[in-house]
DNA sequence: AAGTGGTCTAGACCACGCG
DNA sequence: GCGTGGTCTAGACCACTTA
């Protein structure tokens, strides 16, 4: 928290989540926040574009900065989320299985990371079980370069907070496809279909703050317990 | 085109899309940018921004403004996109028919676009056919009080160029949810569902630039057909 | 007419990457 | 050390909404 216009971010969703801030009403003008905050204009502006970004308001020209529902916002199990954070946020007992960690040569993956053809990735393979059925499986493929060790605790508990936090790499953007495919002897093998014969499928590219490409992910989940939920914001340009 | 920041944002699309700065590769600086455009360096910044967000650029402090390889980002055909500018994009002959085109009052759609319980609904129901197949199903509810008149034959063109255009509603963000459901029975009426017993349904929120909810739509795909791409990138707060 | 946010300027200092 | 982007300031003028 060393930036000031973070800081006022945070001070403001407080204030929000508190409910000192009507959902329908508006937020302090620009004016009167750079006078409560001490700071410019500018500053409180950007404070005012994390909240926006975030679905927290919609600034009105003439108006101010309009508070939005967030209850019908009920928010972002996407972007780049963990499964930990997901079912932390479903509340429900959920547990991992890791059931492959090796280290491979995959020329197909290197090419779409951008790496070297001949290096060693690691191979993740991971089923989630959610109120005691296995629903989503979760293949993911990691640069052995940037994450020399890994263990099978890691994989059980979470990748991303050991990405992050441990080896301190900042995972900065993805690209995401969502489709629908028919099930594979895999999924057939580590989750509970309970007849359905399609998985919806997620694969991801993740990249560094450098442009570093860095993993691929490939997440295989049961239809019926598969749900995204998305805020877009219109750019115009 | 009115303002500098968003002509310098055109400006330099134009630039990396002609080739100029090469993927992998960075924009000149900032300061050079300033000078290049005649402006603040802050000028040149929320030009960079705009760049960043929509995946053109990556920055990296001490370096620059790296130049983001496009092919791989093959892009937002997510967002609020229409079936027109989808279609137009796939290149591929297509067609909408209009089934259901009549005001209607839904209290509970009203409920949830914040509007008098009492109060008309357009409601629209259209099939998508593209490469001969019917497979996509829209049902849109529209405000009536927004939108006073609606034609089939609008409709059938392009429900979103006629409200922006001809309107002049600003549309400013949407609250979206994928999911995968069993198929109805007008899913089998109106759709070539080639066996398939599930459809992928996506529901969205369309609200306008003063924060009025206007439109609620539900799209529902056959899945075999179905793909959603998204470019996510991540806000550290 | 007064108040709101939107754009723009011309500076300043800082943190980081690279040679 | 130099050049890069990241933050911050203290103004200015404009466009829009509301009373």
């Amino acid at each position: 928290m060393k930036n000031k216009y973070v800081e006022i971010y945070h001070n403001l969703v407080k204030d929000i989540q508190k409910g000192e801030y009507a959902a329908g009403g508006t937020l302090p003008s620009e004016h009167e926040l750079c006078a409560r905050f001490e700071t410019s204009r500018e500053t409180i502006r950007k404070a005012l574009n994390l909240l926006s970004q975030n679905g927290y308001i919609q600034k009105v020209r003439g108006k101010g900065s309009v508070v939005l529902d967030r209850d019908k916002f009920e928010f972002p199990v996407s972007g780049l989320t963990s499964f930990k954070e997901l079912s932390d946020r479903l509340g429900q007992s959920f547990q991992t299985h890791v059931h492959e960690l090796t280290l491979v040569k995959e020329a197909k993956v290197c090419r779409q990371l951008n790496c070297q053809e001949g290096s060693y990735l690691w191979k993740v393979v991971r089923s989630r079980e959610i109120g005691g059925e296995r629903i989503i499986l979760d293949k993911d493929y990691l640069r052995q370069d940037l994450v020399p060790d890994l263990t099978k605790d890691i994989a059980q508990t979470s990748l991303y907070h050991y990405i992050e936090n441990e080896l301190g790499l900042d995972i900065s953007f993805a690209k995401k496809e969502i489709v629908v495919e028919p099930v594979t002897v895999e999924d057939e093998e580590f989750l509970d279909l309970n007849g359905h014969n399609q998985v919806v499928v997620i694969r991801s590219y993740v990249y560094l703050g450098d442009t570093t490409a860095f993993q691929f992910t490939e997440s295989r989940h049961r239809p019926d317990k598969f749900q995204f939920v998305d805020f877009a914001r219109r750019t115009k340009v």
